[in-house]
RNA sequence: GUGUUCGUAGCUCAGUUGGAUAGAGCAACGGCCUUCUAAGCCGUGGGUCGGGGGUUCGAAUCCCUUCGAGCACACCA
C-alpha cells in the first residue's frame, strides 16, 4: 500500500498542477499544529519566490481546487501561506481497512530492492561472561536486524566472537598449571582427545581472570602464555583441542544468555575464523603497492583530501610482524565478501571506535576488499550510564554481569506484579505465570528503556524508571496490548465473532485519532530502517498506545448496542493489537496474555 | 593541542531534516473507577532551546564565534 502521506501528496500535487504551479510544491507533511489540522503543505510559500506571487494567493487557489476532494474533509489556506488539511473520515477508514486486509504486513510493502545485509553485533569474548557493556550492542543490533527483515531485506546477524589472541594462551597456561596431567599437554600424545571438556563454564569464567591477574605480576607466566598462544596459533594439536572445548563450553553458555534476551545470531563466527585469510590478504596488499613499512609496522595510508584532521594510516601488521585487531577485522571482511557477497555490512559497536572503523573501512575500500557497491556502515552506540551519569557499575565499582542485571530487573518486576495482583482477585494469576510474565515485562522494560533513546547518544539506565508502569515505558506498551487482548477475549467469550466484518467509518474523534496513528505504520517502519533508528519505532508505538488508551477510555465497546459498530470497533482493536505486536516484535520483545 | 559528538522544563528524553504558539514522560498540584484491567484517562503550573552574531519571509534545526561537558587521536581490543 502507498503511504498515507504519498496519497495526500498526490492529491495536493494535482491541485498545484491544475493551478499552473510546479508539482514539486505539493508535498504534504504531518501537521505540527494538531489543534488546527492533521496535515499541512508549505509549498505555497516556497512557490511564492518562483512565481513572484503572494504565498497566500497560491494557497488560496490550491485550497479551492481541493474543495470537494474525496480525500480531504477540510482544506484551507491560512495567513502567510499554509495549507491546512484534515483527511476525510471515510477515506481514512477505508485506508485502515486496507491495512487490516493486508495480513501480517498492515500496508507496509516489502522493499522492491532487497539487499543482503550482514550485521555485526554482540561481540562477546570467549571465556568471559557477558557484562552490561554488551547489552546495547545486542539489543540495538537485534532490533535493526528485525526491522530490516520486516522491511524485506535478507539480514544475517554475526556475533563476531572474541576468540583469538592472548586470552586463549592465558587459559591454557593456567589450566596446565592446575591439571598438568591432562593429555592435552602431552606433546607425544597421538590419540583422540576426550569429547568431554576438562572444565565447566563457571571454572572457565574463574580461570581467565585468575590467569590474567597472574600475567600482570609474573613476567615468566606472561611469557608462558604468549608461548602457548603462539603454539596454539601454529597448530599444536592438544592446544587446538582445548580451544574447541573452550569455544564449545563458552558458546553454549553465551547462547543461553542471549536467548534470555531474545537475541539470536545466524552466524557464530569469531576472530579465529578470519585468521586463515590473513596471509593472502597481506600478501596482496603488498603486491598491489598499498601496504608499506612505516616505523617498522606494515601500514596502508587512508588519508583523504577532504579530511579536517590527520587520519593516521591503517596498521596491518605490527613491527614484530604479528597481526592485530585491524588485521582480523579486515580479514573478516574478506570472508564475509567471499561467502555472502553482502550489499551492506553494519557494525553495531561502541561509538568510541568510530575513528578506528573509518580507517578499516577506507583501507578495505582502497585495497579492493569491498567494491563500490558494498556499503560499510558504522552504527556507533553511546555509553550506558548509571543514575549518577557515569558509566554503569556495580555498587562495589566493578563491571556488572549482564545476567545479574537481568535477574535483578526480573526480581523487581515480580515483586511489582505480586503486589498488583492483590488488588485483582478476578484476574489473579498463578505463581508460574507470574514468573514468566515478570520476565517478559522486565525484558520489555530493559529493551524499551534502551531503544527509546537514540542509539548514538549516551543514556542513563535507571532501573526504577524503566520498570515503572507509568509513562513512556515498555511496561506501559505491554499493558496497552494486554488491555486489548482482554476485551477481545471477553468478546469471543460471548460466542461473538467479528472476523468477517469491515472497519466501517469513524465514530468519534478519538477513534479517528487512533486511525490516523495506525495509518502511519508503513512510513514509520521504512523510515526506521533507512535511518537505522529503532527509537522511531518506540516513539511510534508510544503514540499509538496513547491514541488507543484515549479511545479505550471514551468508547464503551462491550456495551455498544449497534452490532455493526461494535464489530467495527473490534476490528480496529484487532488491527491495533497486531500493529503493536508487530512493532514490539521488531524491537525484540513480546507481550504476555495478562498482567 | 587536533578532531569529533553534544548542550532543549527541576529530572529523563523527543523534535517529522528550515515552518505557525518548541513537545512527551517523571516529579508537583487538581479531577475521573456500582460499567471492557485506574499499570489508565482528563486538566493546571513549569522554557531567553548554553551565550552572542549571521544567513531569510521564517532558525532548536544551517554558518561563524564563544562558554561548558563527553569521547577519540598508529604497534590494546
Amino acid at each position: 500500500m502507498k503511504k498515507m502521506l504519498e496519497l495526500l501528496t498526490e492529491e495536493v500535487t494535482r491541485a498545484f498542477a491544475e493551478c499552473g504551479y510546479d508539482e514539486k510544491y505539493g508535498k504534504v507533511t504531518l501537521s505540527n499544529r494538531p489543534d488546527l489540522c492533521e496535515y499541512q503543505c508549505n509549498g505555497a510559500m516556497a512557490a511564492a519566490k518562483e512565481y513572484k506571487t503572494a504565498p497566500i494567493q497560491i494557497a488560496d487557489a490550491v485550497a479551492k481546487k481541493l474543495a470537494g476532494s474525496p480525500v480531504f474533509s477540510m482544506a484551507e489556506s491560512v495567513k502567510p501561506g499554509f495549507l491546512n488539511m484534515k483527511v476525510d473520515e471515510a477515506y481514512l477508514a477505508a485506508y485502515v481497512a486496507g491495512m487490516q486486509a493486508d495480513e501480517g504486513r498492515f500496508g507496509c510493502e516489502k522493499t522492491k530492492h532487497p539487499k543482503t545485509v550482514l550485521i555485526d553485533y554482540g561481540g562477546p569474548n570467549v571465556a568471559k561472561p557477558l557484562h552490561v557493556g554488551h547489552l546495547r550492542s545486542a539489543i540495538i543490533g537485534e532490533s535493526v536486524k528485525r526491522i530490516g527483515r520486516f522491511v524485506g531485506h535478507t539480514m544475517i546477524g554475526d556475533v563476531h566472537l572474541g576468540d583469538w589472541g592472548l586470552q586463549m594462551g592465558l587459559i591454557i597456561t593456567e589450566l596446565a598449571a592446575r591439571k598438568p596431567e591432562l593429555v592435552y599437554f602431552d606433546e607425544n600424545y597421538e590419540g583422540e582427545y576426550p569429547a568431554e571438556a576438562p572444565f565447566t563454564i563457571s571454572e572457565l569464567e574463574e580461570i581467565y581472570p585468575t590467569a590474567s591477574g597472574k600475567s600482570k605480576e609474573d613476567a615468566a607466566y606472561r611469557e608462558a602464555a604468549m608461548q602457548a598462544t603462539y603454539e596454539l596459533q601454529h597448530g599444536r594439536r592438544g592446544y587446538q583441542a582445548l580451544l574447541s572445548h573452550i569455544l564449545h563450553v563458552s558458546v553454549t553458555d553465551l547462547k543461553r544468555n542471549y536467548e534470555n534476551l531474545n537475541v539470536s545470531f545466524e552466524l557464530w563466527k569469531g576472530e579465529s575464523d578470519a585468521q586463515p585469510y590473513i596471509p593472502d590478504m597481506v600478501q596482496k596488499m603488498k603486491e598491489d603497492g598499498f601496504a608499506y613499512v612505516s616505523e617498522g609496522a606494515l601500514v596502508v595510508d587512508v588519508k583523504e583530501e577532504t579530511d579536517t584532521k590527520e587520519i593516521p594510516p591503517c596498521m596491518i601488521l605490527k613491527s614484530d610482524g604479528a597481526s592485530l585487531y585491524n588485521t582480523t577485522d579486515l580479514a573478516t571482511i574478506v570472508w564475509r565478501m567471499k561467502d555472502y557477497r553482502p550489499d551492506e555490512i553494519i557494525y553495531v559497536v561502541d561509538k568510541r571506535q568510530e575513528l578506528y572503523f573509518t580507517q578499516v573501512f577506507r583501507c578495505a575500500r582502497k585495497t579492493g576488499l569491498v567494491g563500490a557497491d558494498t556499503k560499510l556502515q558504522f552504527l556507533g552506540f553511546g555509553t550506558m550510564n548509571g543514575k549518577d551519569g557515569k558509566p554503569f557499575k556495580t555498587r562495589e565499582g566493578g563491571v556488572m554481569r549482564l545476567e545479574y542485571l537481568v535477574e535483578s530487573v526480573n526480581a523487581e518486576m515480580l515483586k511489582k506484579i505480586t503486589e498488583n495482583q492483590k488488588s485483582k482477585e478476578n484476574l489473579a494469576i498463578g505463581e508460574e505465570e507470574a514468573n514468566q510474565t515478570a520476565r517478559m515485562i522486565a525484558l520489555a522494560a530493559i529493551k524499551y528503556g534502551d531503544l527509546s533513546n537514540q542509539a548514538s547518544k549516551d543514556y542513563i539506565f535507571d532501573v526504577d524508571r524503566f520498570t515503572s508502569f507509568e509513562g513512556n515505558t515498555g511496561p506501559y506498551i505491554l499493558y496497552t496490548i494486554v488491555r486489548i487482548k482482554s476485551i477481545l477475549n471477553k468478546y469471543r467469550g460471548l460466542g461473538k465473532d467479528a472476523s468477517g466484518a469491515v472497519i466501517a467509518g469513524v465514530h468519534s474523534a478519538s477513534e479517528k485519532n487512533l486511525m490516523l496513528a495506525l495509518s502511519k505504520f508503513n512510513a514509520v517502519m521504512e523510515n526506521a530502517y533507512e535511518e537505522t533508528a529503532p527509537h522511531k519505532v518506540c516513539a511510534y508505538i508510544y503514540d499509538l498506545a496513547d491514541a488507543f488508551n484515549s479511545f479505550y477510555h471514551d468508547t464503551k465497546i462491550m456495551t455498544e448496542e449497534d452490532e455493526t459498530v461494535q464489530k467495527s470497533y473490534i476490528r480496529v482493536l484487532e488491527l491495533t493489537k497486531s500493529v503493536l505486536e508487530t512493532c514490539i516484535d521488531v524491537l525484540g520483545f513480546a507481550a504476555p496474555e495478562r498482567m
